[in-house]
RNA sequence: UCCGGCGUAGCUCAGUCGGCAGAGCAGGUGGCUGUUAACCACCGUGUCGCAGGUUCGAGUCCUGCCGCCGGAGCCA
């Protein structure tokens, strides 16, 4: 295979004739000039054709270039001032791969719902190309750090027997002729990893069959999930925070121009610096009394509540000791005083609401069993689940990171549904 | 499930008091050697979401339904 040009460093390739390929973003004319923008997945660049110094028939096909035409330009890799770039393309040849049909996204405004339709042709516009480049960083930011933290990776699977909490909705599907759940979370699963290799986590997609039309919602997303054998609830902030803030950091380190491209404001990201203020349940209802919101204490907080409380803060904060009755059943009841337990959510500012809910587990058999009545879930399907309890149990404790949320809030993103390539949700299966 | 909003050309929208359905973009043809969502001239485009009703006459008023969007609940 030749070796490849990308728009991105075509910095490096200055005074050579390059070969480029790609698609026909936007194109002008001016009698024996053509501008023909051309992306190739890394960047856009103006390729110049001018008449003279060009075949005619080339010269006449730049003409006709319809939007999203494929081709394959070689020209000059020359300075120019106009350019954003800094460069552009003096062509010498043209070769059309393919003329596009009429392309419906226009250079003009269009609706999401038309956008959405055309998801599989909107991922090549350039802010929804920057977002989930984005995307692909944060992602590869939670693999990196467990891995470089001596995690090791074990995976839950999608298809599974029972519910896992008991208290969303499940996508039910028929398993050669037995009930099967696609998964709400790996949770239960990590903590038998956790058993077994001490740190591990798990990353996968994960569904919810919520009907919630809300711009945090999506029926299918993906949460990565560290658990880790003998660590409590501060552990279990200590590393949610760090986590945090280590991905933040690698975005900011590598996509400052990006997030300025999609109108970020990039000091308010700066500020998401360890340590998280930590606040628990119970100062937060006195918290919200301050701001003039009346929450009843024992009843969960709402979108609303959550958002006044991250208003509160410069950077994400820890709720910690929720009400026992709102969390389930595997949550670990604080020893000091039952009624709440060793749970914690992580509030993203600026109204992202929760991007982590994790907390400490109940190691203790008795305990867990007599939960599990209390939430009128069938213990059985639990019996290889509370084995961990009966052979060797540990203190341990762990969380779920939602990756569309996080990605949102670091983006600057009204809705979650620009932060995933296909996004799923109660309105939309397709494309 | 509840509350609110919107359905008119391929797309984004306008359409006044009920009186011939219209702009921009996209597409086509032509023009221009430096364009930046280029520009200029000309050309084509309709189940006005669906079904009823009122009226001489409905895109416009009324009723019902459908679809979508936003929010609530629930959650990451």
């Amino acid at each position: 295979m030749l070796e490849r040009v990308d728009i991105r460093t075509i910095a490096s390739s200055y005074g050579e004739t390059v070969t480029l390929q790609g698609w026909l973003y936007n194109k002008r004319s001016s009698g024996k000039l053509h501008f023909l923008q051309l992306r190739d997945g890394t960047g856009v660049i103006q390729c110049v054709v001018f008449k003279g110094d060009v075949e005619e028939d080339v010269f006449e096909a730049a003409g006709h270039l319809t939007q999203e035409s494929a081709i394959r330009v070689t020209g000059e890799v020359r300075k120019d001032e106009r350019s954003p770039l800094g460069f552009e393309i003096g062509v010498s040849a043209l070769e059309v791969m393919h003329q596009a049909e009429p392309y419906p996204i226009t250079p003009k405004e269009h609706g999401t719902a038309f956008l959405m339709d055309h998801r599989h042709l909107w991922l090549r516009s350039s802010r929804q190309h920057t977002i989930l480049t984005i995307r692909s960083t944060i992602v590869a930011a939670c693999r990196d750090y467990y891995d470089t933290n001596g995690f090791t990776l074990i995976d839950a699977p999608i298809f599974t027997p029972n519910a896992c909490e008991g208290t969303t909705t499940l996508f039910a599907t028929d398993y050669f002729g037995e009930d099967a759940y696609l998964t709400q979370s790996g949770q239960l699963y990590v903590e038998a990893g956790a058993m077994a290799f001490g740190k591990v986590y798990c990353f996968g997609p994960t569904f919810r069959a919520e009907k919630s039309k809300t711009r945090r919602h999506l029926t299918e997303f993906w949460m990565v999930e560290p658990e880790v054998a003998y660590m409590d609830l501060d552990g279990d902030m200590d590393l949610a925070e760090d986590f945090i803030s280590f991905i933040v950091e690698r975005v900011l380190n590598r996509h400052r121009a990006d997030l300025e491209a999609l109108e970020r404001d990039v000091e308010a990201l700066e500020r998401t610096q360890k340590p998280f203020p930590r606040i628990s349940y119970t100062e937060a209802v006195d918290l919200l009394k301050e701001k003039g919101v009346d929450h009843p204490w024992g009843e969960d907080f709402g979108g609303d509540e959550e958002t006044v409380l991250a208003a509160s803060f410069d950077r994400p904060v820890i709720v910690h000791h929720y009400p026992a009755a709102c969390k389930a059943f595997y949550m670990k009841a604080d020893p000091a005083d039952s009624r709440v337990a060793l749970c914690m959510d992580v509030l993203a500012p600026e109204g992202y609401g929760e991007i982590v809910g994790g907390g400490q587990r109940e190691d203790d058999l008795e305990e867990l069993r007599r939960k599990i009545a209390e939430h009128d879930l069938d213990e059985e399907p639990f019996n290889w689940y509370l084995d961990l309890r009966r052979y060797g149990s540990v203190p341990h404790a762990g969380f779920g990171l939602g990756i569309e949320r996080t990605v949102a809030w670091i983006c600057g993103l009204r809705h979650v549904r620009e932060t995933i390539p296909f996004p799923r949700m109660l309105q939309r299966l397709t494309p």
